[in-house]
RNA sequence: GGAGAGAUGUCAGAGUGGUCGAAUGAGCCAGCUUGGAAAGCUGGUGUACUGGCAACGGUACCGAGGGUUCGAAUCCCUCUUUCUCCGCCA
């Protein structure tokens, strides 16, 4: 969620950038900052009778005491009026705020200045391309024919028992997927994540949190006698757990890791590319997530990247990295890579791992902020030690000071930089 | 599932419907002190929105949401959650 001060102060920025992602609808930003300060006119009007009543309801409890019950009585008789307009003004003020936030949640992250500007696969950009492609002999089998030969996994028995898109891996199908897994944890461990086995159900807070609802309630499995919902991916429960948090700068970079399996409910998936485990409505995950200063962001999703590359060379994979264009990125990611690996029985390029940086997009609607380190290091004259970037981050930050008899500068709450990855181990 | 007791700031923990953004203590930060430290002393120490060039103000927040009242941390209702006891069960 983009914040609404900021898109005031950049708007032809925000413009421009969102062009690239091909977001166009500009009466949608007109529109927010228009409701933004009908929310404004009507806080203050609000606050200014409030502030009366205040003083009024102090003054009655005064004049009770005093024993003037007939002053006490007028006060009381004049404040009740006042009491219905503030309550109008309050209840236009909510409504206000919802078509707001409604408004607001509609529009995608600004992509990075980095980012190719493009409407299709097509138009992402190679960033590096390691490794040969195998070359198959002429008998080579797809991995769905391979895996039933085999007895890998058995899709008939998952129809049986559930449905399309639930295969049963046996022996060493089973036995590959918990290497793999395994093998993805402990890398992240050495790579310095902290493990987490997670809640594969998830509340309705947490799905508007990630932001995975209003918008994709579709795509999620949903239990209707306690409201809630599956798992689409790790990163739902990961990042929830910072939700309404404000984490201390010491703390940081914060780094999680954690396997579970994910469920999609794939509406609309059809076709040659659902084949085999291609796509599936329950498939395994590994994720890592890291929360981190706005300045240092940018050099952490590079340092994933090459996390990601390192697993897939140790695997002795041939793969690729994409920068995806704008009209091929999520709605929340300011950047994101592809990390593809060939398929050389279906003859296409498989996405198996995805890096994004979703900068403070998803720490505003989470509100999970961070605070500096007040007094750590009084020597430094320079507080941008610790600050978000000017670019991201508006220069009101440093204006409050609640404290100004003291020349530092005092911990402000700043919206965090989060970053994750996933990688889809059943290739 | 039933019964009871709780939920207050970073933590612990007070809080007769008005003087409560909230005592006190601890922690943390700064200053004084010291060769340096400890102790001691002094001061500071939440968040969001908002007015103002600023100085400095305003509003809201005591688990969440409603209600009563001129006025709610305090009274009432609903929900969430924690603990204790009982029941049931893999």
């Amino acid at each position: 969620m983009l914040q609404v001060n900021y898109i005031r102060e950049n708007k032809n920025l925000v413009i421009q950038r969102l062009s690239v992602k091909n977001f166009t609808d500009l009466p949608l930003l007109d529109d927010i900052l228009s409701l933004d300060d009908q929310r404004k006119t009507l806080q203050l009007q609000a606050e200014t009778l409030q502030a009366d009543a205040n003083t009024a309801a102090k003054q009655v409890g005064d004049l009770m005491k005093a024993g003037k019950r007939s002053e006490a009585e007028t006060i009381k008789a004049s404040t009740t009026s006042a009491k219905e307009t503030i309550k109008n003004l309050l209840d236009k003020i909510t409504a206000i705020e919802q078509t707001l936030q409604q408004k607001l949640v509609l529009l995608p992250n600004l992509p990075h200045t980095s980012v190719p500007k493009g409407t299709t696969p097509d138009d992402n950009e190679i960033v590096l391309s390691h490794g040969n492609q195998p070359t198959l002999p002429q008998n080579a089998l797809p991995h769905w024919d391979l895996a039933t030969k085999y007895n890998l996994i058995d899709f008939e028995l998952g129809v049986k028992i559930t449905g399309a898109g639930f295969p049963v891996y046996k022996g060493k199908g089973a036995k590959l997927q918990r290497a793999l897994i395994n093998f993805f944890l402990t890398e992240a461990e050495t790579a310095g994540y902290q493990e987490l086995m997670l809640p594969l159900l998830v509340n309705e807070a947490s799905g508007f949190g990630t932001g995975q609802l209003p918008d994709k309630e579709g795509q999620m499995y949903f239990c209707t006698q306690d409201s809630l919902y599956l798992i689409p991916t790790a990163e739902v429960p990961i990042t929830n757990l910072y939700r309404d948090v404000i984490v201390k700068e010491n703390e940081l970079p914060i780094k999680n890791c954690g396997y579970t399996p994910c469920f999609r409910r794939e509406a609309g998936s059809y076709g040659a590319h659902v084949r085999g485990l291609n796509r599936l409505h329950q498939f395994d995950k590994v994720e890592i997530v890291q929360i981190t200063q706005p300045e240092k962001s940018y050099q952490l999703l590079e340092e994933m990247s090459l996390h990601v590359q390192h697993l897939l060379q140790k695997l002795g994979l041939q793969y690729r990295v994409l920068r995806l264009c704008g009209g091929d990125m999520s709605f929340a990611s300011a950047l994101t890579y592809d990390m593809e690996v060939w398929s050389a029985a279906q003859k296409r390029w498989l996405e198996v791992s995805s890096v994004s940086n979703f900068e403070t997009f998803q720490s505003n609607r989470l509100k999970l902020r961070y605070k500096a380190n007040e007094g750590k290091n009084p020597t430094s004259a320079h507080p941008q030690r610790q600050r978000p970037s000017p670019s991201t981050h508006r220069s009101r930050h440093f204006r409050k000071q609640p404290n100004p008899q003291r020349h530092k500068h005092p911990p402000m709450p700043t919206p965090l930089h989060r970053l994750h990855n996933h990688f889809i181990n059943t290739h």
